[in-house]
DNA sequence: ATGGTGGCACCGCCA
């Protein structure tokens, strides 16, 4: 059996559910894990989400900021949803795919959608940038993001707003000072990596040091000219799951489609 | 060196 799993900071859900009706329609991925909804729960336009294919969601939002969903084909057999900070943020959110999904060894899917971190790389004088770390620390020393068992079968997924590699940016050099890539904040993403085992799936398809981004600002006259991207998406696996997935793609295309959002989608398919 | 765009809320904040 195959498991495609999608990650897409979507930008509101709201603003662009016809575009997640276009990756589903071209792509088919089993579970789509969206970030910045931007939506209350009771907004969320989940008729929309089961006319494209998915009639199983969870969601975590909230109004104006954040918010993130897990959108499905299969049922679940557990939802949970994690807070960090005590910010009251809707940041994280879990399902569990196993029994209800037909899957005789479960798949844990965690989507998170990191803080951004504002613009001054510095804790004492940015409160965003003092969140960012904290907020990584924290979900570093989080007990259920370490699986013990080697052959546990996790995804972690999302919008981490870093991008740890030289080839993960337009420019290592020019970037250095730039939050997202400051030597900080990948030290802080490395941590969390290291601390469940955690392996880079993207960069089990596309060497480390081949140019990989899966954003691109709004803020370029002509944002596939100046091609200025960076890879804040991420799908992390557990090892044992890691070694399963067949193929990845990262959809360029989408930051072409009608009134796109700033980030792509990537697609991890896995068999399962 | 600067400012550039976009979404949501509400007339600023966040990315």
């Amino acid at each position: 059996m195959q498991l495609s799993i999608a990650t897409w900071n979507i930008n509101s859900v709201r603003l662009r559910i016809e575009l997640v009706g276009k990756l589903a329609a071209e792509h088919q991925p089993d579970v789509i894990c969206l970030q910045e909804t931007k939506t209350p729960d009771d907004r969320f336009p989940l008729k929309d989400a089961a006319r494209f294919g998915y009639p199983h969601a969870a969601i975590h939002g909230q109004k104006g900021y954040h918010g993130v969903a897990i959108l499905s084909k299969l049922p679940f057999d557990n939802v949970s949803r994690q807070g960090f900070c005590d910010m009251g943020d809707a940041r994280h959110i879990s399902v569990v795919l196993g029994r209800e999904a037909g899957l005789a060894q479960p798949v844990t899917v965690h989507n998170f959608y990191i803080p951004a971190g504002g613009d001054i790389p510095d804790p004492a004088v940015n409160e965003k940038f003092r969140h960012k770390l904290d907020f990584l620390d924290e979900a570093t020393a989080w007990e259920l993001l370490h699986p013990q068992d080697p052959a546990a079968r996790s995804v972690l997924v999302g919008d981490l707003n870093i991008a740890p590699l030289e080839a993960d940016v337009w420019s290592h050099k020019q970037l250095l000072d730039v939050v997202s890539h400051t030597p900080v904040e990948v030290e802080r993403l490395a941590n969390l990596q290291a601390a469940g085992r955690w392996v880079d799936v993207m960069r089990g398809f596309i060497p480390p040091d081949e140019k990989l981004y899966t954003w691109w600002s709004y803020r370029a006259a002509d944002w596939a000219a100046s091609n200025r991207g960076r890879r804040l998406d991420h799908v992390w696996a557990t090892p044992a799951f890691a070694a399963q997935a067949r193929a990845m793609t990262v959809l360029r295309e989408a930051r072409s489609w009608e009134r796109p959002s700033d980030h792509v989608p990537v697609v991890v398919r896995f068999e399962a």
